[in-house]
DNA sequence: CGTTAATTTGAGACCATTCAATTTCGGTGG
DNA sequence: CCACCGAAATTGAATGGTCTCAAATTAACG
C-alpha cells in the first residue's frame, strides 16, 4: 500500500508510523465468505493483506454484477468513512487475509496528517476513476473487448503492486466471475476466452493468465492505462 | 449545494460564507459545450449552477458512454482536486451556467475547514455510488431496466435537489444521449420508451418527464434510492 | 416558414442468451 | 497412489434481445 501511495503522496516515516500504529485487527476469509453486506451499517475500513476480493451487488432476479476486483494492498471500502450504511456488498474471492481498522480512527488520522489524508482521498478518487471506465466497458464494447479490457486493467494493476511474478499472472478468478463482471454470461465467456486464445493473444488455464500478446489485447479492449492515475 | 450537504454535514456559517468567498469564476456554456476534455491537465473545479452537464468517454470505434448527469447544484469534477490529467469529458447538455475556483483554492479551503472537507470527500463518494450502481445497470438489466432506472434516477436527484416543480421534470436528455448513457442504440431507445409509454408508467414528450406509475417504474427499474445516499 | 435536429418506423442480421448435457479439473479420502 | 466427487470449464442447438441500415415523420428553432 504504501508502494502504491509513494507514488503520489509523499508519506513520510511518521505518517507510515502513524498508520501502522492504529489499532488493526487482522482476519482471514475463507473464499466467497462476505466481509461486507448491502445495508449493513458501517464500521470498520479494511485493507486487503492477501488475496484477492471483489465487490459486487446483486438484482432483483437474482443475478450479480461484480462492481470491482482487488488485490494485495488495497482498501476495499474506504468509502464506509463517511457513508453510513453500505451500498453493496464484499467478497473473498479466494482465501484472503485482511486487516480492519475502525473508522473513526481512520478519520482522526486523517483531520491530524495531510498526507494520509490526501493519500486516501486519491485512493478513493482513483477507485471511482476505475468505475467509470467500467460503466464504458459494460456500455460500449462486444464481449472480446470487455474481457480484454478487463485482463489488461488486472495485469497493469498487478504488475504496477508487484504482485506479478515474471511469467504472467496468479489468476483465481473463474469464467463465472468473468462474466458477472462483464456483464455476460458464463457460456459467453467460455466461448469468448476460447476465441483470444485460438488467436494466441493469451494463455489462460489453472488460474494462470498470460499474456503472450501484449499490444493486440490492448487494441482489441480499447486499453488505456490513463484511468488508473498509476503516476497520479 | 449548500442544502444538498445540509442533509449530512453541519455547515456553519462560517463555512459557507469561507466557501463563498473563493475567487469563482462564472461562465456560460452553450449546449455541448466541452468544459474538459479527457487527457487535459486539471486546474480548477467547477460548480454547475444552472443547466444541466454530463460526463463521457470516447471510445476507439468513436462511439460515446455518458457516465453520469449532472443538475444545478453538484459539483462536476471534484476529483480535479487531486488528479493532475482528466480522464474524461465533460459537456453541457443545454444552456449551461457554472462557477469555476482554482483547485489549490479549494484544496486549501479543506485544509482549514474539517466540515467543507468532509462535504467535499462525501460528494465524490456518493458519485462513485453512482457508478457503482451504473456498473449493475449496464451490466445486469435488460433495455426497459436500465432507461426505467435512468429514470429514476433523475427524477429522484431533481426531487431531491428542489429543481422539480410539482407535475413532472424538466428533461432536456434526447433518446441519443439516453441511448449513449444506457449502452443502447438511439433506435432501440426509442423502441423502450414507446414500450414504457403504452404501459402508461410514464409520459415523456417535449422535454417534459412525468411518471405515471412510480412504483411500476422502480420495479421495472429495480431501483433502490440507497445508493444515492440522500441521508448521508 | 424553412431548415436542421430529433423522433419514429420497418425489416433483416447478428451477437449473446438460454437450457442441457458433457468433459475436464482440483481436491479429498480410502 | 488411485478412485471419487463437486466445481469449473466446455460444447451444441435453438431462441431472442438488440443492432444495423435506411427512410419517413415530427418537432424545435431562428
Amino acid at each position: 500500500m504504501f508502494r502504491r501511495w509513494a507514488r503520489s503522496v509523499p508519506l513520510t516515516d511518521q505518517d507510515k508510523q502513524a498508520l501502522a500504529a492504529l489499532p488493526w485487527s487482522r482476519r482471514v476469509y475463507a473464499r466467497d465468505a462476505y466481509l461486507a453486506r448491502e445495508g449493513e451499517p458501517t464500521s470498520v475500513c479494511t485493507v486487503l493483506l492477501d488475496g484477492f476480493a471483489f465487490r459486487q451487488k446483486l438484482v432483483s432476479d437474482g443475478s450479480r454484477q461484480i462492481i470491482s476486483f482487488h488485490i494485495g494492498g488495497e482498501f476495499l471500502d474506504l468509502q464506509n468513512c463517511l457513508l453510513e450504511v453500505a451500498d453493496h456488498n464484499v467478497q473473498a474471492l479466494n482465501r484472503a487475509s485482511i486487516a480492519a481498522v475502525h473508522k473513526s480512527a481512520l478519520l482522526d488520522l486523517m483531520t491530524a496528517r495531510v498526507n494520509i489524508r490526501r493519500a486516501i482521498w486519491l485512493d478513493t478518487l482513483i477507485d471511482s476513476s476505475i468505475f467509470r471506465e467500467w460503466v464504458v466497458n459494460l456500455g460500449r464494447r462486444d464481449a472480446r473487448g470487455r474481457i480484454a479490457h478487463l485482463l489488461c486493467e488486472l495485469a497493469d494493476r498487478l504488475q504496477a503492486s508487484g504482485i506479478a511474478d515474471g511469467e504472467g499472472y496468479d489468476f483465481p478468478i473463474t469464467q463465472e466471475q468473468v462474466a458477472d463482471a462483464t456483464g455476460l454470461t458464463a457460456v459467453h465467456t467460455n466461448r469468448t476466452l476460447q476465441s483470444l486464445r485460438k488467436d494466441g493473444v493469451i494463455s489462460l488455464s489453472s488460474n494462470r493468465l498470460v499474456i503472450l500478446d501484449w499490444d493486440r489485447l490492448t487494441e482489441i479492449g480499447d486499453f488505456n492505462e490513463r484511468y488508473l492515475h498509476h503516476s497520479v
